[in-house]
DNA sequence: GCCGTTTTCGGCCCGACTGTTTTCAGTCG
């Protein structure tokens, strides 16, 4: 978690319930962690991870669980987790024994975790036989060749720490969706072009469409006598930075940006963004960065259960390979084999009596379950509904119509109303919401009430111009408003009517990130109020690997939301595509779904070219299991026009 | 630490690679 220090949660000043659910996960997930570095039995670790996991994917209310003794009944939660969550969530008070881990445990030593190779084993022997409890006394052990005596260590090892310390120095560990996208894409188009591979696909969190990656993964279809020679074509790419590791069916390397055919460019980065995440080194950093990869070389028919497994994600695995059991079936990344065949074979002996499948779907058909598009292996229920065959049937992006926020030169956009209605049409689109920002936000030079009036009548001739040529586009008419003191907008009520919608956000992210949760939650909650309000924009202000959002119960502002659609208020939520926000999260689109509260995928694009990532929002709609008929997005300009009325 | 309807004890997903070993532990995905 980028900007959260690793210290347990601080309760709320009023309860029970005195935790909130993340910071109930966050907590275990601390604990987990920090049980690792004491030594603990694995297993022990691993129910704190799966208790933090499946707690944090809980919609329902911490307190009523505790309360209704229901938090006994979940899966992952026994005597000991139960007792120590309940009395933490009831009186505010985390165990003493998960106290101690923290004050026994040295921070430097979670820092140390960080680094390539190095786990919490090695790193408790070093603390213990060197007192080495940092990665700066880390750097120095290793310079002063200490840790090669140490038994069970030697010169390899001590040399790959100080190389991982130079990379995470370099660069910090997860990447953004885009930046990992480009990078996969050129490494994958790089591969399938060397003679003798058959098929080159990238898997892993990227095929996922998380937000942020780790590392690539891309499996390589071979001819077994092939394999040697693609290999060493691969290790001769260029872009390839350095080999981690080469065997026979897998390689690890670290690329960097001379993988692509063109000098690298990130493009034009809104400057609020641009300072959270780094400022004017950013460019530098990201010209210069890098970005782990593995490659998995397999043959044709091993491919689709190679792809399935290093697709992940590892929950969605753990679920499969479980099913798999259930049926006497044992599903490994190299098929799908009856226990009864297999016997003591492991690994590719197997494979040999694997059920065949020519692509993953049948991999599933195997386990009874319908084919789960990628986005959904989260281990989120994905399968369970494709036992049921109730899988949502995603959107895509062309059922995208147009999107409500985005920007002119009217504030601080690079493009005029013209050029963006201009650009809009070319990609399809049928119609097209400027929000220009409000007078508040001087940095985006905010425009006067006057201004935006004056901005009204311009679409309004332009809609009737569009309208009189038989031309099926039209613009809408909003405004960015800053969310003020009480949760009040930034213009006048009669200014606001005269709009056709209010797209409310955040900007004052100092004071914001300065409350606490209630406070947050309860001024979002009188901005959903007001009748203007129809959109929440970018609703937690987080900027991906730059910096946090403030502090608010989002399920709370979700269900509030929820009551007002219930009774027939439209009140929209923003996806916002930005590839450095997808803001909401897509784990809460989901939630919005099933409380009935419409998503709206906004680009809140800059220029023309930022209606380009609308791509971005539609796969982290995707991911949360978004329909089109979910999305504001794909309403028709008429059926929206009604909608605002 | 959790789980279980053949179980209240003995499991808990599983394989590759690396560096250290002389048969394996640690780390990773």
């Amino acid at each position: 978690m980028a900007g959260s220090s690793f210290v347990l949660p601080k309760a709320r000043p009023s309860g029970p319930p005195y935790f909130s659910r993340n910071q109930v996960a966050q907590a275990l997930h601390q604990v987990a962690v920090l049980l690792e570095l004491q030594g603990a039995n694995v297993f022990r670790v691993r129910s704190y991870q799966n208790a933090s996991r499946m707690l944090g994917g809980l919609t329902q209310d911490l307190g009523d669980l505790v309360e209704s003794g229901e938090l006994f009944g979940l899966k992952g939660i026994g005597k000991g987790l139960g007792s120590a969550l309940s009395q933490a969530i009831s009186e505010g008070i985390w165990p003493d024994d998960w106290i101690s881990l923290h004050n026994d445990t040295p921070e430097g030593l979670i820092e140390m975790l960080g680094i390539p190779g190095l786990g919490p084993k090695r790193i408790k022997i070093m603390n213990q036989e060197l007192g080495v409890d940092s990665i700066a006394t880390l750097r120095q052990a290793a310079e002063d060749d200490s840790i090669a005596g140490l038994k069970g260590f030697g010169a390899k090892s001590q040399q790959r720490m100080l190389d991982g310390i130079e990379l995470l120095a370099r660069f910090r560990s997860r990447r953004r969706l885009d930046i990992g996208l480009k990078y996969g894409e050129a490494f994958e188009q790089r591969i399938s072009q060397i003679p003798g591979v058959l098929k080159a696909q990238l898997a892993g969190s990227a095929r996922r469409r998380k937000d942020t990656i780790g590392d690539l993964d891309i499996v390589v279809a071979v001819h077994d006598e092939d394999k040697e020679d693609v290999s060493k074509a691969i290790l001769n790419l260029p872009g390839i930075a350095d080999i981690k590791g080469a065997g026979d069916s897998k390689i690890s390397l670290i690329l960097d940006t001379s993988i692509f055919d063109e000098s690298f460019s990130i493009g034009h980065i809104d400057p609020n963004v641009l300072d959270a995440i780094g400022g004017d080194d950013y460019e530098q950093l990201e010209a210069g960065g890098t970005i782990d990869a593995q490659v998995r070389l397999v043959s044709l028919e091993v491919f689709p259960f190679t792809l399935a497994y290093f697709t992940g994600s590892k929950e969605h695995n753990i679920a499969m390979r479980q099913r798999a059991i259930d049926r006497g079936l044992r599903l490994s990344e190299f098929g799908l084999i009856p226990e009864k065949d297999a016997g003591e074979l492991k690994g590719m002996a197997a494979a040999q009596f694997s059920l065949s499948a020519d692509d993953e779907s049948e991999i599933y058909r195997h386990l009874e379950l319908d084919w789960v598009t990628p986005e959904l292996r989260e281990d989120t229920g994905e399968i369970n509904a494709a036992e049921q065959s109730l899988l949502p049937k995603l959107i895509v992006q062309s059922d995208i119509k147009g999107a409500l926020h985005n920007h002119t030169t009217l504030s601080d956009g690079e493009a005029s109303l013209e050029q963006m209605a201009d650009a809009a049409r070319k990609i399809g689109w049928n119609w097209l919401g400027i929000a220009d920002h409000s007078p508040t936000l001087k940095v985006a030079n905010g425009a006067s009430a006057e201004d935006l009036l004056a901005q009204g009548e311009l679409i309004k001739q332009y809609n009737s111009e569009w309208s009189n040529q038989g031309i099926d586009f039209r613009l809408f008419h909003g405004v960015e408003s800053d969310i003020l003191e009480g949760g009040k907008l930034d213009h006048p009520d009669d200014v606001l009517s005269q709009i056709d919608y209010t797209v409310a956000s955040v900007h004052a992210m100092n004071k914001w990130k300065g409350r606490d949760e209630q406070s947050n939650t309860e001024e979002l909650m009188r901005c959903i109020d007001h009748d203007a309000t129809t959109i929440l924009g970018h609703p937690t202000g987080r900027i991906l690997q730059g910096r946090d959002g403030y502090e608010v119960d989002m399920y709370a502002i979700i269900d509030y939301m929820s009551d007002y659609n219930n009774d027939g208020v439209l009140k929209a939520v923003e996806l916002n595509a930005s590839p450095y926000r997808l803001d909401l999260d897509w784990r809460m689109c989901k939630y919005a779904k099933m409380k009935n509260v419409p998503v709206i995928i906004n680009p809140d694009a800059h220029s023309i070219r930022g209606l380009g990532d609308i791509a971005y929002g539609v796969m982290a709609a995707r991911k949360g299991w978004l329909e089109s008929s979910d999305v504001l997005n794909s309403l028709s300009g008429l059926e929206l026009t009604t909608l605002l009325e």
